[in-house]
DNA sequence: TAGATTGTTAATCGATTAACAATC
DNA sequence: TAGATTGTTAATCGATTAACAATC
């Protein structure tokens, strides 16, 4: 296997959502694995470990190039750095957390980002009371100054924990200033240029399929 | 279009994920032109709203039952009403929440939770500084004694807000006592029997799919 | 060489989109 | 009746699963 010089463009096939959802799975497994001393893993043990199927577990791998060797496997330590290397994560990735409520502090305040190499650099709210105060070691800054700011940090990526009704203009300002990635945590359609992901998450929408399953297994059981 | 007696029932043709969660957007676009005095739509204008295809529309509402009238469209009180009941949202819908760190308060305190009749009844932990505090109303309670109380509270939602290695022990316990569904905010896969639901929410996940599509959308433009 | 396991191709499955007859 | 819009069927698209030739 050469390593071709741009293994992961090419010719852009397209990776499914879900292949790069899982990738972040095979990643902590791969962490895991590598911390207790494993060398070398098969795709079967990764199904062992995942319950994500050997087959999809190649499949997945096989839209960014060749990572084992028959017979053999896969080397831990080598596929987790290019699995980190293909979601940008190799490298520390800086994020702008718009909004300092309730949301907002927890993410703030959440230790897997940095585990996984994101990290928070700048917290934005509008609110006069909270601008100024100290948060997980960072200053609340005035939305207003996110241009400014944003000059000198550079994130590209961007999170929405504002109210509804604030999400689509502090999605725009964030654009204007370098912004090509939303995660939006408010319940509302964001609208955005071309050249800009979104990504939606919704604890509504997700108690609503736990609860419409309810009566549906009860009815199967019955 | 008569009121068949098992209408949700019937031969349970296994209603697609993707139709469950759009279904929540329908209901609050439905109850926001409600509001606003709407009192008749079509499935073209819930297009114009939520951005969802008029066809995906109505091939969604179609796993359900019939909901319009040819030529006229859907009187919004109705079809708002029914969605609710589908997923099980027309009443008080309690949950669980297991985990007072900064994830589990920020829930706690989630107001659009009670908008769209979710009402978290309980909040666990296991950490003896926490448990007793009041937050929003309500008694850190014990982890122990989640059976007992559960035993009057009869809840069948619970939300894991916990780290990586109490979520699998958690979740057991709180299916061993009437649990039925779960949403899981720890990265890790939990194991539960047959008949026992579980969504999880990952913002690394998230994150990573956004992290990714900035090197994608890079090379698109170049 | 024989056994193991990969990467890939083909078959299956499921969801989305498009088209249209039924009906208000 | 004519126009609008539904619910459903058929066509398309995309993802997952299974099978296997290539290869270590």
């Amino acid at each position: 296997m050469v390593q071709t010089p741009t293994e992961e463009s090419a010719s852009l096939p397209k990776v499914p959502i879900p292949t790069l959802e899982r990738l972040t799975t095979y990643l902590r497994c791969l962490v895991d694995l590598g911390a207790s001393g494993v060398q070398t893993i098969s795709s079967a043990q990764i199904e062992e470990h995942t319950r994500i199927s050997a087959a999809q577990f190649r499949k997945d791998l096989s839209y960014f190039g060749e990572f084992g060797k028959p017979g053999v496997g896969y080397q831990v330590s080598e596929l987790e750095a290019r699995i980190a290397r293909i979601l940008q994560i190799h490298k520390l990735q800086p994020i702008l957390l718009i909004g300092a409520g309730n949301l907002g502090m927890a993410l703030a305040a959440y230790p897997g980002l940095e585990e996984h190499k994101f990290r928070i650099v700048a917290l934005f709210d509008t609110d006069p009371h909270k601008i100024g105060k100290r948060v997980h070691g960072m200053d609340i800054i005035d939305f207003s100054q996110l241009g400014e700011i944003n000059e000198v940090l550079q994130a590209q990526i961007a999170i929405l924990a504002v109210p509804t009704g604030a999400a689509q203009a502090a999605a725009d300002t964030a654009i204007q200033n370098g912004v090509r990635a939303l995660l939006n945590f408010a319940p509302a359609p964001l609208k955005v240029p071309a050249g800009v992901v979104v990504r939606n998450v919704s604890f509504l929408q997700e108690l609503a399929v736990l609860s419409y399953h309810l009566t549906e297994t009860e009815k199967r059981g019955t």
